[in-house]
DNA sequence: ACATGGACTGAATACTCGTTCAGTAGCGAA
DNA sequence: TTCGCTACTGAACGAGTATTCAGTCCATGT
């Protein structure tokens, strides 16, 4: 493959290369947002297309069928968690701040996209077997960070004896619930607000004694929310 | 309208009411079964009919539309939230003991009807905006039940200050967690022990200290699984 | 100027499925 | 037996959609 000066391939392939990932990044957006609003099988194929700018042959041009275009917008918030959780450990070495930055970085994901967070509960069952355990992967990839760093919190002595795995899944639903509750959780202007309180209240249960002192910046980081939220809260449907 | 020495309604109208409610527990019986596994959408209307043993016509006889036969399937589940969830708190005066048997009853009727749980979040978004604020007042409902528990429980000092309806829902989506993530929830065998573990998990941030000692069944109530949990535990996607 | 080939188009195809309704079956009353 | 009525049936209809492919367009090389 040749390459140019500053090591990116070019040439003919090259060129292919980049216009079938910005297509599919077309149809994948495209895809996302129709979705979002009428659902996988309410979206039909031409109002996809109609929404990307694009005809509908060409959209099979990329994709091989409807259910594929599923498995891209699926995968692309997936890999997205993959991706910001990590990096938003990256630097720390205690195990509870990182859990605490991984978890934030998660559910800041799930916020700028909620509605495709939603798409993974709604619709993965329209999935073949094989894509479908592909999406579960993922899934548990990403829970497994926040496994990871549980377990090393409890061989620190900072966390309780604990099922890590159940919490990992826990914090990995709390996360979700920004997105399937966001309607009942208006109270909490913003994530940044929310994921706090949630990281407050799975902390406050989780940290041991003897480091509840240290990690205290995480308990109810901001005491004076719960009871206005409490107030404000009518849980207007 | 007659009736019978037992107080029955009798007569022609008490047969066709009868036998109205037989048919649509016929209908709802077999479009939950067959929505669990296939969807909405690709359940068809003539394979609904082929499992309830009844022609097209006569679904059509009982249920205005295919919108309305989920719309029966998702309140049916909705309802009996709403009838089991309270007649676990027969009989209990603690905040905290009515909390915990109203959660462990939420998450019974969860796990008997798992299929039909998950329903509520693949396939809500189906619903006519009318039906849509039916299912949702339902649900607030039944939350409701939970989060005047735990008012309560913060009035008489058992519990720490917190926002019971943030942890109203938290408590509502880890029952239905068990339904949603159960794939990944093997390593405990039964609800039973799910449900008194998550209890656990969540009293042990919310109980103040005074009333630990009193509450402490509720704590780590099998403190051996956590660990045993863990052990199996391989995530098996 | 012309030829070549890949990218793109959108009408045509071949279905499926929700809904209806003319007709049948069964049953109690006269 | 015959009538009348209700519950029930399932073929037929119409609307809609995933997928294909014959043809157009255009950038590139000769």
């Amino acid at each position: 493959m040749e390459r140019d000066a500053t090591g990116m391939t070019v040439g003919p392939e090259a060129i292919r290369a980049a216009r079938t990932s910005w297509r599919r990044r077309q149809i994948v957006d495209a895809a996302t947002r129709l979705m979002g609003e009428q659902g996988y099988h309410d979206m039909s194929v031409s109002a996809l297309a109609r929404e990307a700018g694009i005809s509908v042959g060409t959209v099979y041009q990329y994709l091989d069928n409807k259910e594929s275009i599923l498995l891209a917008v699926l995968e692309d918030v997936l890999d997205t968690y993959a991706a910001e959780v990590p990096a938003a450990m990256v630097g720390l070495v205690d195990p509870v701040e990182r859990l605490a930055a991984g978890f934030l970085a998660y559910l800041d994901v799930v916020d700028g996209r909620r509605a495709a967070a939603v798409l993974a509960y709604r619709e993965s069952h329209s999935l073949s077997r094989a894509a479908l355990q592909r999406v579960i992967a993922l899934e548990v990839a990403t829970t497994g960070l926040l496994v990871a760093e549980l377990r090393a919190g409890s061989a620190t002595g900072a966390l309780r004896a604990h099922d890590a795995e159940l919490v990992g899944w826990n914090l990995t639903m709390l996360a979700h619930m920004w997105a399937l509750k966001h309607r009942h959780l208006g109270a909490y202007r913003d994530v940044g607000v929310y994921g706090r309180a949630q990281l407050s209240t799975v902390l406050c249960g989780l940290l041991a004694d003897a480091a509840r002192e240290r990690y205290g910046s995480f308990l109810e980081p901001t005491g004076a929310l719960p009871a206005q939220a409490a107030r404000r809260g009518g849980g207007s449907p």
